[in-house]
This record gives C-alpha cells, sequence and structure tokens, in this order.
DNA sequence: GCAATAGTGTCTCTTAGACACTATGGT
DNA sequence: ACCATAGTGTCTAAGAGACACTATTGC
C-alpha cells in the first residue's frame, strides 16, 4: 500500500499526463553530513540498474498516511538509512522543473541534516563520500549533485554565524575539533582565539570537567548547551573578503 | 486547458484518494511586500465565498505546459496581479502537512517578493495590508497569516546583514528611504551613519547627481548600483541584544 | 630535556552605534 | 532669522583575526 522508496527512481518514459491539476512527482532529497576524519562527507545510496550503478542521494515520497509533515517524511527517509538520529536538519529548498526528471516535470523538497559524529549503524547499500568545496568525490545520478552543492553553500553560510559547528561533534568534544568543521567545511578556519571567544562567551559550550589525554597537554571536554537559544554571530571573514 | 487560478480555493470535502503515488495537492503561495507611505505592506486577493469573502494571499498551481521552473510560476502568478515585477523574489519553505488543507495532504511552495516603490498598476480585487512586526492588519484565510509571519521572519533576516533594503525603494532614492525601510520593518533604525558607511563603502549606491528637494536642505539622489555583487554584512543589533 | 598540542595576552583593524555638530535648502 | 532635514566628525565598544607567548602533558 505504502509507496515504496524505490519509485523515485523508476526507468524514464513520458509520462505527462499524471501532472494534472497541480499535482506533480514529488520527492524529498537528503543530503546529510557527518565529519569523519576530519573530512566532511555526505551519506549516498548505492543504486543498481539494470544499466549499472549509481550513487544516489537518499530519498523518497510523501507518505500522507504516516507523515504529518515534510519535515516528518524527511526524519523517517534519514531513519531508513541509520539508526542515528540528526542533530540538525533544515530545509534547504524546493527544485521544480521540466528538466530534471525525464518523466516531466517533477519537484523535489531538499533537506540537509547534520549527524553529530557518534557512532552509528547505516544500512548496508549506504556510502559515505568526501565533500570538498561542495563537491562530491564521486558523481551523482540524477541532478544530485547539484542538490548537495546547494545544501553544502548553506552549511558553509550557516556555519559563519550561527552554532552549527557544534551540531557536527559528537556528544563530548574539545574545543580544537571546533576547528576541524571550520577546516572541513570552509576549507580554513578563524584561531583558536576567536572560536574560544565566539563559543564561550556565547555560553553555548558545557565544561564537563573531563579531559581528553594525548600525548602532550590535555584539552578540557565540553559538552553543547542545548539549553542556550540558537544564537547568532557575526560572519567570519567578512573583513579579509573571504 | 490550463487549470485556472480559481482551482487553489475550491470547497472543502475528503478527496484524499487523489494523493498517491508521491502526487499531492501543491500550490505556491505569495508573499508581495511594498512599501508605502512608510508602511510595510503585503498584497492580498479579496475572495467571495459562498459563505462571505475572505483575504487570501496570491497564489495558484504549476502550469506544467508554461512554467519551466517553480519560480517561473511565482512570478506569473505575481504577474496576475501586477504589471509590476519584483526588484526580488525569494523562495522561503515550503510547507506540508496534513492540517492546513481540510482536503488532506496539501504542499505549498511560499515564495516572498519586493516591490520597488514605483508607481504600478494592480488587478481590481487586489488589496494592500499592512504589516508590524509580521502581523497583518486584518486576518487571512486559511493559514495564510503564517505564511506571512515567516516570510517576514526572513525579510527581517536578510534586511539586517544584505542589501535588499534598497529592493523596496524607488528607482532613484534618498539615504533616508533607506532608513524607513528599517524602520518599517524592524521597527527601529540604525543611525544614518551607519546606513551611509555600509551602502556606499559597499558600492551599493550611485550617485545620480541629481537632488531631491524640500523645505529643507536638498538631498542626493541615488540609484541602485545592479554591478555590485550582492555583498554581505555584518548583522545589525548584533551587540546590543536586538 | 623535547615534542606536541592546549590555551592566554594583547595588539590592530573594522564596524556598529551614539551623538553632537555643521550644511543647506525653504519660508 | 528660523525651521527642517541632510550630512559629517569623532568617540566608544565589541568582535575578528594575527601572533607571540605560556602551560601541561607524554616520552
Amino acid at each position: 500500500m505504502a509507496p515504496s522508496l524505490k519509485e523515485s527512481s523508476t526507468k524514464p518514459g513520458k509520462r505527462n499526463n499524471r501532472m494534472h491539476l497541480g499535482t506533480a512527482l514529488i520527492s524529498v532529497d537528503l543530503v546529510v553530513f557527518r565529519l569523519h576524519d576530519e573530512q566532511l562527507q555526505i551519506l549516498t545510496r548505492k543504486k543498481t540498474t539494470p544499466s549499472g550503478s549509481a550513487l544516489v542521494l537518499p530519498s523518497g515520497r510523501i507518505e500522507p498516511d504516516h507523515d504529518d509533515s515534510l519535515d516528518a517524511t524527511a526524519k523517517r527517509l534519514l531513519s531508513y538509512a541509520t539508526n542515528h538520529s540528526p542533530s540538525y536538519l533544515e530545509q534547504v529548498v524546493t527544485i521544480g522543473d521540466s528538466n530534471r526528471d525525464s518523466r516531466g516535470w517533477s519537484l523535489t523538497v531538499v533537506y540537509y541534516g547534520l549527524l553529530n559524529g557518534n557512532e552509528a549503524d547505516y544500512s548496508d547499500d549506504s556510502q559515505w563520500l568526501n565533500v570538498t568545496a561542495g563537491k562530491t568525490a564521486a558523481p551523482l545520478a540524477y541532478d544530485h549533485e547539484s542538490l548537495v552543492q546547494e545544501a553544502w553553500l548553506r552549511l558553509k553560510n550557516k556555519v559563519q554565524y550561527s552554532s552549527v559547528p557544534i551540531y557536527l561533534l559528537p556528544d563530548e568534544f574539545v574545543l580544537s575539533d571546533i576547528k576541524k568543521v571550520f577546516s572541513a567545511i570552509l576549507e580554513k578556519s578563524p584561531p583558536m582565539r576567536s572560536i574560544r571567544n565566539r563559543f564561550l562567551k556565547g555560553g553555548l559550550l558545557i565544561d564537563t570537567g573531563r579531559l581528553r589525554r594525548g600525548s602532550n597537554r590535555p584539552a578540557t571536554l565540553y559538552t553543547a548547551n542545548r539549553a542556550a537559544e540558537t544564537c547568532l554571530f557575526n560572519r567570519l571573514y567578512l573583513s579579509t573578503q573571504e
């Protein structure tokens, strides 16, 4: 009864007649980011077609009987790929035109999600792809690369003036981990000084009292202060012309 | 042949069966802002129903045969209401759930547009409504008030760190007009000093050489520098906690 | 001791924002 | 002269960003 995930990718063929009276082929596509070994990555799925295999974004359709809202659809689709619920989920844009799907007019609501770095299980056919400067390390099917590009742009912007960097980190982290988030996304990072001021003065971090030890001076471990209301900062790299 | 605008508002009735295989009732709703007498206003349409009349946002359906993209749909819908093309148009959000339309699952792509203050013709059944602090001066039908709220929030944010304020002004304007834009949207304004620095140093304005005269010292008239790439600023009122 | 990373002190530059001041028109 | 609005000079506070410095661990 419920539409299956696979249906978002049936083979081409003119079926414009399905689109009438304000209805269209609708799908929800997810760009799920994580940080892994100081590399920004997105979650993709290996899809096997008669003509070979390709990488696609997790996506699917609205299930009107189960999804109360578009956000619910996005969350449900994400749960198919991982048992990990996202620390952050945001709608990026809705794209609709007659080009992106050969079947005719189609409409996609694009979300991006951030996973914190805690361990999690992922479905077997999932694959993580490095993302550098908004480009994926391997090609994606359909227009999915441009969707990644858009989501990445949004992330890149938001990272510079909000508290999102900490959503990519595990429950406990160290200040230099935040620096790594900046580096992974912007390919550069503000100095520790600026990061400290921003996140500590903003009250976004809670000192756990514990330390991370290594072959050097131990670093204090922090947790995200979930009580802190979303706070905004001056955008980074404004004076230095980026 | 082409679906008419009116169809976005046929009377309620359970028609869930139309929603299948990833299709749903889709509409595009517009929140069109303008500045009039130093007041922020939105464009609404008087809709007469059997049970009286109500105010609604301009909205309609995608016409797959005419609209190349969602943006095209938004522009087409706007052209029905005014001969004035918007100086700025941006997608705000897509809302989909089972509550907002009594017919079942529905989906709306919300855009907001800015009209510059030049004179224009508007359709006869259109009506401008003051918007103060995101609230419309008169109630709107459906969930349209909340759509206005969302669009207004976006506008309010953007006004603080981008060049959008000038998109609400006519072709030629004066620095204090920019101040009025801030006041209309934020209910306060940075001092002239800050506005001058921001917009002039940013190269966003071109001195026309002409002056606006009144019963006081004349003010220099500027035009928006359309060549200037979209530039970003530090957000206003960050230190003063808004 | 040394290497390595954590974290601080402090300076410069830019911008926001306040506010008093001057400038220039009309009447 | 006086009013009204345009526009400037200049100061303060805060943050970004640079960078040299100190701190604390393992080895």
